[in-house]
Order: structure tokens, then C-alpha cells, then sequence
DNA sequence: ATTGGCACTCTAAAATAAAGAGTGCTAAAT
DNA sequence: ATTTAGCACTCTTTATTTTAGAGTGCCAAT
């Protein structure tokens, strides 16, 4: 990958903020006329052109302004990543509706996606934090009616789960607690491994709501990020790079497949550490259906303990200023809450 | 409202089941020739003319086919309304589908839209059903970490709300498992508005969780419905009518504030009784952002009970004939579910 | 009452023309 | 050795005109 010179740098910086904003190709006198760099156009001219050779800058027709490649996005966002900044008075202010939320996990997540959207002016997705190894803590079993009982599932961590039960046959709610009693004392703080590795308990019951919380936990463990939660759909059916017939339904069809979400948060995020950013442009040649599109995300939560993923996904022409510190600061925020909620187990 | 005669009745249907097919305006010729009718195009034209004048029918232009207009439509969705019904076949696949997934509200919900979604090519809305006169069943206060707190409420017919609470100082489980068991025996069956007459708990700690209680259920029976499920967003992206820039934007915005979509199925279904099926079109002149679409919506449940509402959203020229028996036959078999899973409380 | 025929209207599509933006290159200027 | 002005050329966009065709309404004939 050649080096830029200085001019060429700032040229290039130039051209695709001005892209971003305006979704137009750039031309060289247009370059020339609004910013104030001496430089005539014809000068210009010869810097694109060598812009242009090095793969950074595309021209759409022969004669046609310059856009930006994939490439020159790449370049544009490696060099303002670590750089910017959220404003302090945003921060303050997201900060704020954080604070004075409901502390519940479920509010966090919409919350959060609502602040991505909003900020980035493209979709957000926030994965809620999946706690790695899922540890028992407490069941409760409570009947409802005949054969029905419900099943609480309480994690370390404090995941829960509920679940409807439908036995074999009527039990009465004294003997229920009892189970859950028994259980409760059994299987404090084991991981859904370790308990297929008990000997069968001697109340078949006992062994039947075994077997299940057994099953759940590895249901638990298994997905590999936690309910995911959405935001600003529409604000990049706007973006006239979707107003090709294909292009949003393409794009949004992901969002209708809370699997391959999922998937894709958990498979690009997890080699990378709590705390580090990730832009994929262009869907870096894996992604067909992102092909048109970018995606920031982060990882979140507490490393080994808890942690989800939060992004998001708008056209490559996205306005990565304001989205990479939003990202950034939101899941630092999640973090935080994260690691208070789970430290004191 | 004139009456129709039969033939121009036949014509009517004809003309509004082909425009749905193609979203083209349909012509006298097209009509004559397409169908096997024993009528000129002349007279077909002398028909039309008066179907136009009568208000069924309009012309985009001087000289183009006829379109349907909003009473056009409702006259269709009238005459075949109570006719139409679901093919056998496909009944059997639903209920299949729903025997065979887990038996939770949630899997319930997810897979009654988007078996909706799929079945009417539209956008499904599903809310959660919700109980009406919430009354408590069983509280259980697991200690989480230092002063927090996980609350798992269990209503009667199985309503589930967990909150995450923050002590003023640490509480040992014990005393935690005290205070469950004291307000277990003392609540049980009682409504929020009851437990507000109690007299002061001896004990502050039980007193202030009794408080939450309240508080919490009181908010679970304002919420006008459950919480919403939907799919099939993409499906309206490729509708011609909503290629327009603006079409999408706006009936999609809709889908993003659950709040107002609450708002909509509550309204709209609150003098229907469950079993009834509404059909709203072109917004009815009171909702702006639906002008362009049309809505098929259903009560579901108990009444008096629990009830939730769904339905299905798409343009104007939505495939009636397989939504509205659709619609009609999901409800049904929610209702049963919702009715299985509270009789027994 | 129904139908064939016909003149008329209006749109959608195709063809053509004009305008404009941007480029690359060359030769002069700094 | 850069930088710049100038110019010919290319290609898109927009506007304009033409053409084709679908559909109508109405009248006279069946």
C-alpha cells in the first residue's frame, strides 16, 4: 500500500467527507471552489488522478467526479478512528437517560439502540449480553394449573429464564417446592456440564426437572449472543443508494433473521477484545447481502464473565464521525453497567 | 349507497381480484378477453362507467383502465369477508407449526407473525395478549448481589414481569425469603387496586416490597397489550406503491414506535369483540400515515380475561382473499391457546 | 339491451437534441 | 520541477419531440 503525501492526504480526506455529506460525486473544481486550499483545479486534477491509480478513488463514468472505494473509506476511517470523539455535551446527555432508566437489562438494550440510531442516523443493533458460562442459581418451580408448571431459572449473573413445564401428570405445589429445594441446594453455582455427569437423584420428579434445567442451560449457553434489539429501520430507507429497487430489501432482510444477526455479530466480533471497534466496509467480501454497506460494532460487557455486541449498520457512505465515538462511548456505558450488575454475584 | 346488480357486481369483483394481481388499471378489453364473460367490451365500458359514477371505481387518468377506490375495496372485503376461508391444507400446516413449538407465549408470538407475514405477503403486528385484571400469585425475591435484588413476579393465568430492584442497604436471602413467603400468603389473588388498601406491613422491608408489587402490576395493567411481535417489513419494500420516496417511510415509522402501534390495535379493536374481524382501509381518513395501506386486524383470547390483537398491514391492494382468512383463522387458534394455557389458573 | 365502429384523448416509450460537468493532456508560467 | 491555464473530448442528464397504443365515450345498427 503506497504512502500518501501530505496533499494527497488531505485531498483525499476532503473529497470523502464531502461524498458523505452529499452523496454526489466530486469533482475537481467543485474541490477547488469551496474549500479554500490554494490549489487550482487542474493541480487537483493530477493528485485524483494519482488517488485514483492508487485505488482509493473511483470515477463512475469517464467523465464523472471522483467517489471513494471501498479502499479510500478503509483509509478515511483508520485515520480519524482513534482520534475522534463524542462532544461532552452529548456524552453527558446519553449518559443521563442511562442514569435515569429503569435498571433493567431489557430497558438498556432498547435504550441503547434508540441512542445508536438516533446519533448515527443509520440502523443500530445491540446484542444483549450472553454470560459465557452459564452457572445455576437458583429454580423456582410454580404451578399453574393441572399438569402445567411454570419454571424460573435464575443464573449467576442474574440471566433468568422461564419456561412452561407440562408433566406427566398433576403435582401439587408443596411437592414442587420441595424438588426445588432439593435442587437448589444440589446444584448451586454448577454449569450445565457438570451436571450431566450426577448420579440420577431418587425422586424421579427431582430427575425429570434435572434432565430440563440441564437442557435449558445448554440452550442458554449455546446461543451465542443474547436477544437482540433494533432501531431506526427507516432512517436508511432515505439514503438514495436504496432506492434502487434491490437495495434495502437486500439490506433489511438481515434484520428479519434474528439468526444470521446473530451469527454475524458473534463470528466478527469474536476475535476481537472488549473495548476495540471493528468497521466492516463493504461487507469485506463475505457479507453479499451488505455488500452496499457498512457496519461499526463493538463488543461490550465484561471479558469471560458477560458480553454482548452493539453496532451499526448504514450505507458505506455513512457518517463515520459521529457513529465510530457514538459505538465507542455507548459500549463503553454498557460496560460499565454490565460489570456493576454482575460483579457482586 | 346505490345497489348493485349482479352483473355489475361479477364485473366489480373481476375488475378489483385482477388490479390486485397486477396493480395495473384494468380495461374493458383486457376484461372481455381474459375472462370468459358473454359481453362485449362495449358493454363492459357502459358497466364501468357506471360503477365510476357510483364511487367503486375511478380513472387515474382520462384514458386508462379503472382502479379501485377505497369503497371499492370495502365493498369487496364485505362481500367475501364471511365466505372466505382457509384452505384445509394450509389450516393443518398452521396448527402443525404451533403444536410442535415450544409451548411459550413467546415462541407463540414469534411464529403467529410470521406465519401471518408469510401467508399475506404483508407486514403482521401481534400483540402479546394481556390480562386483563391483573392479580397477583406469587412473588419470589432472589438476592443477586449486595443490594440488589432480582424480583420474579408470577401473576394468575401466568403473566411473568422480573425487575431488577436496588435495596437501601445488603438483605440476607433469608430475610429476602421471609418476606416472600409473608406477602405470598397475604396477596395471593389480590389486584393492585386491593393491595393499596392494606393496612402498613409490621415488618419496613415487606412494606416497601409490597409497595413494588403494586406499583409493578399496576403497570402491567395500563399497559394497554403485551408486548409487540412483528415480521415481514420487507415484504411491502417491493409493492409498487411504495416506491414512491415517501411511501415506505411513513408506514413503516409506524412499526418503530410500539407505542403508537399499541395505540392502534387497542383502538381500533376495543368495541370488537374477540372472534370479530376488522378491516380498515386507507387509514379510514383518521390515520394519516396508513393513507396509502390497508389493515386487517383481529381480537384474540379470552375476553374479559386475557386478549391480545393482531393483524396484518399492507397496501391498499393486499391479497384480501388470503389475509382476512388468515387473520381470522391465527386468532382463533391463539385464542385457544391463550384459553388453554389461563383456564386452569 | 347489446354491440361494432370510430374519433378522440392521454400516457408511456422511444428517439433525438441540447446542455453541462468533468476529465486528461499539452504547453506555458512560476 | 511544480503548478496552472486552456482546450478538445467524453459521457451523462435533461429537455424536447415523435410515435405507438391503450382506453374511452358515444352513436348508430342489431
Amino acid at each position: 500500500m503506497p504512502n500518501l503525501t501530505e496533499r494527497q492526504k488531505t485531498l483525499l480526506m476532503l473529497i470523502i467527507r464531502d461524498y458523505i455529506d452529499t452523496a454526489q460525486p466530486i469533482g475537481s473544481k467543485r474541490l477547488a471552489e469551496h474549500y479554500h486550499i490554494n490549489l487550482s483545479s487542474a493541480t487537483i486534477r493530477n493528485e485524483m488522478a494519482a488517488l485514483t491509480e492508487m485505488g482509493y478513488l473511483r470515477q463512475p463514468h469517464t467523465s464523472a467526479g471522483r467517489v471513494p472505494t471501498e479502499e479510500g473509506y478503509r483509509y478515511f476511517v483508520s485515520e480519524m478512528m482513534h482520534s475522534a470523539e463524542l462532544p461532552e455535551t452529548v456524552q453527558r446527555t446519553i449518559s443521563h437517560q442511562f442514569f435515569q432508566s429503569r435498571p433493567e437489562l431489557d430497558q438498556w438494550m432498547t435504550l441503547a439502540a434508540s441512542i445508536l440510531a438516533s446519533q448515527s442516523q443509520g440502523v443500530s443493533v445491540v446484542a444483549a449480553p450472553h454470560v459465557e458460562s452459564t452457572k445455576f442459581k437458583h429454580v423456582e418451580l410454580i404451578s399453574t394449573q393441572g399438569r402445567q408448571v411454570l419454571m424460573v431459572l435464575v443464573m449467576l449473573g442474574g440471566e433468568v429464564s422461564q419456561q412452561i413445564l407440562t408433566l406427566a401428570e398433576p403435582v401439587a405445589q408443596e411437592r414442587l417446592s420441595g424438588t426445588a429445594a432439593r435442587l437448589n441446594g444440589l446444584l448451586a453455582g454448577q454449569t450445565a456440564q457438570a451436571m450431566s455427569t450426577l448420579t440420577a437423584r431418587p425422586d424421579p420428579l427431582d430427575q425429570d426437572i434435572l434432565l430440563l434445567i440441564a437442557n435449558d442451560m445448554r440452550r442458554l449457553t449455546e446461543k451465542a449472543s443474547g436477544e437482540i434489539y433494533t432501531d431506526g429501520l427507516t432512517n436508511i430507507l432515505g439514503e438514495p443508494e436504496f432506492s434502487e429497487v434491490d437495495g434495502p430489501r437486500r439490506a433489511l432482510k438481515i434484520f428479519e433473521e434474528p439468526a444470521t444477526l446473530q451469527d454475524l455479530l458473534a463470528k466478527t466480533t469474536s476475535n476481537s477484545n472488549v473495548g476495540a471497534l471493528q468497521v466492516l466496509i463493504g461487507g469485506e467480501g463475505e457479507y453479499d447481502d451488505l455488500r452496499q454497506c457498512s457496519l461499526v460494532i463493538a463488543r461490550y460487557g465484561v471479558p469471560g464473565m458477560a458480553t454482548g455486541a452493539l453496532g451499526v449498520l448504514g450505507p458505506m457512505r455513512m457518517a463515520y464521525s459521529r457513529t465510530i465515538p457514538t459505538v465507542r462511548f455507548v459500549a463503553g456505558l454498557l460496560s460499565e453497567l454490565v460489570s456493576d450488575n454482575i460483579s457482586g454475584e
